[in-house]
DNA sequence: ACACAAATGCAACTTTGTTGCAAAATATTT
DNA sequence: AAATATTTTGCAACAAAGTTGCATTTGTGT
């Protein structure tokens, strides 16, 4: 197991149970984001849906995943770096979505740029999303 | 009706139907984007749910409605320029998303800047969602 | 007005996401 | 280390979202 796995939940005050451990071990080895359906798949029935489910979402709210808009209607979710803590995400990073393939990466050295908006608008978050072919699809 | 509606639609090769014209209609009136749900909520029982996923469907593919990527999933759909043509889409403006009223604009003369990824990502699209309080929430 | 092609509505179904509650696992206290 | 309190899980039942096939209706071109 991932060393950094045990620490990381208890960093975030949370029990550190089976599914919890799994599920973050998960996101560690692959390097790229994932949907609540890819970890079903890869899970089989070790345990049930609607545990992934709470587990992704106590994971956001806690600042150790982080979600990613798509046009699919189907939302991804990836690790975050250190920098987000509960309630306060800060992955203005890039994130880009091979088309033939379907993986998700985390651009982490690509930052988003600043656009400046018509006057009135907040931004309180600014995503950008590349898709096209990845290296391994070239 | 707008007169743009029918003109639009046989630009398209379509065929001119009732929740063709009416589903085009609510797009030019709202200037902003509309998801499935909103379309279904405000037609009442017009017409059959699925006709409005295979009118959106077909909007999309003939390059007159664009989909708009988001992190609830919810898809939304807003009306393409001039420059989108049957399976060439050319929508490379911001998207806006207020957080507190739920309303997503496109704000058409703000273009994506053009980032530099890592060598071996090919990019065919770029998508720049920016979330926060919009003019009317402040 | 007619024949052909295309779109719609309906029904049945699959997939995805949510909620309440009892049972099980984890954490805390002594 | 055992007992108690707290949290998480699995199950069941449900609600919402999306898909498919087919008969009927509507639109198109002649």
């Amino acid at each position: 197991m991932h060393p950094r796995i045990i620490d990381t939940l208890k960093r975030s005050q949370l029990s550190v149970t089976d599914s919890r451990k799994k599920i973050l071990e998960l996101f560690l080895q692959r390097k790229a984001a994932l949907a609540h359906a890819d970890i079903e798949q890869h899970s089989g029935d070790e345990f049930d849906r609607v545990t992934i489910y709470r587990t992704l979402q106590t994971f956001v709210e806690k600042g150790i995943l982080h979600t990613i808009p798509s046009a699919d209607n189907s939302v991804r979710y990836a690790l975050c770096k250190d920098a987000c803590t509960e309630g306060h995400h800060h992955d203005n990073h890039v994130h880009f979505m091979c088309d033939t393939c379907g993986t998700t990466y985390c651009l982490d050295h690509v930052t988003v740029p600043k656009v400046q908006l018509p006057t009135g608008y907040q931004v309180h978050q600014l995503d950008l999303v590349a898709s096209g072919t990845c290296i391994k699809c070239q």
